[in-house]
DNA sequence: AAAAATATGTCAACATGGCTGACATAAATA
DNA sequence: TATTTATGTCAGCCATGTTGACATATTTTT
């Protein structure tokens, strides 16, 4: 079997993580495309999903782009009927996010394809290789990231 | 101890991905700033790095852009002096892209920090995770470029 | 030798989704 | 009452993707 030094091995695995995430994020354009959409609609409709009543200020902290950026992208998705904003009820300066049946009807045809692809690779690694993996994946992020992803992911965990 | 169903397991492993990726190539963007490049540039550079003597053509297919997409960025990085180009010895039409000295000096900044995060990451997930995380990356590829990864990230392997 | 195909480059126009800066409003808080 | 906070909006800029059309040099096919 070939020996590998730690710089390639490295290397591939940096690679594997570009071409592996290229591929796992392919799936939604096709779909956003005929909505006349684009991957700053996805991560929106994806994570009011997730979070619904979110505030806007905490979906840009999810999604680290600027108020600008995110209002164009929200705009859209609100004048077409797929989020809704409903004000806060203790602080009325909130806009709190909502999809609506059509946003989570398409949430749901954009994550299916995802959730395939993931639930047929992790079981490729076999048995214990899906905690493995998610070490790994976790222990990638920035350590002042990880308190805040941890609560992120596991929001609805029983 | 939690019990999670397969959905939210796999939304999970979404989001994950998202996160992990959105950290994982965040290291070389404050470098490549002090260059006045962006990440076009980077995958540039990277990939001319690990494939010395690429064409233009197998370039573009591993990156899957426009040949005019691609000549912004490989101008920029011609004229400053980190690429340059050779006519194809065998076929004239090709130019042949290395990087130079200073190339390849920009290239190692950028990996090193890469290299450094994943290390630990892989480390973070004991022994054999290592495999695991692997398999697992490999299989969230589409079929259809399996082989062609394959082939690229054990391009020097011994 | 001529014709066709291939590898590459270039011009022009346009779209998406980031960014900064400035300013406005309503509501909460000091 | 004054200030801070949450949000929205206008305007413009930048990076990096796209399509379409066309040019050149070289190789391959006829």
């Amino acid at each position: 079997m070939p020996q590998t030094d730690p710089e390639t091995r490295l290397t591939e695995a940096i690679e594997l993580l570009f071409f592996g995430y290229r591929d796992f994020i392919s799936d939604p354009d096709a779909i956003l495309g005929a909505y006349e959409f684009g991957r700053a609609h996805h991560r929106v409709v994806h994570f009011v999903g997730r979070n619904p009543g979110i505030t806007v200020a905490e979906l840009l902290d999810i999604l680290r782009i600027t108020k600008q950026s995110l209002a164009r992208v929200l705009r859209q998705l609100i004048e077409r009927g797929f989020v809704v904003q409903k004000t806060g009820e203790k602080d009325r300066r909130q806009r709190r996010l909502y999809l609506t049946k059509e946003g989570a009807e398409l949430l749901n045809s954009l994550v299916a394809p995802q959730r395939a692809r993931v639930s047929k690779a992790l079981a490729a690694g076999g048995a214990g290789a899906e905690d493995a993996w998610r070490t790994i994946m976790f222990a990638l992020l920035n350590e002042e990231n990880r308190t805040e992803v941890e609560h992120l992911i596991t929001k609805d965990s029983k």
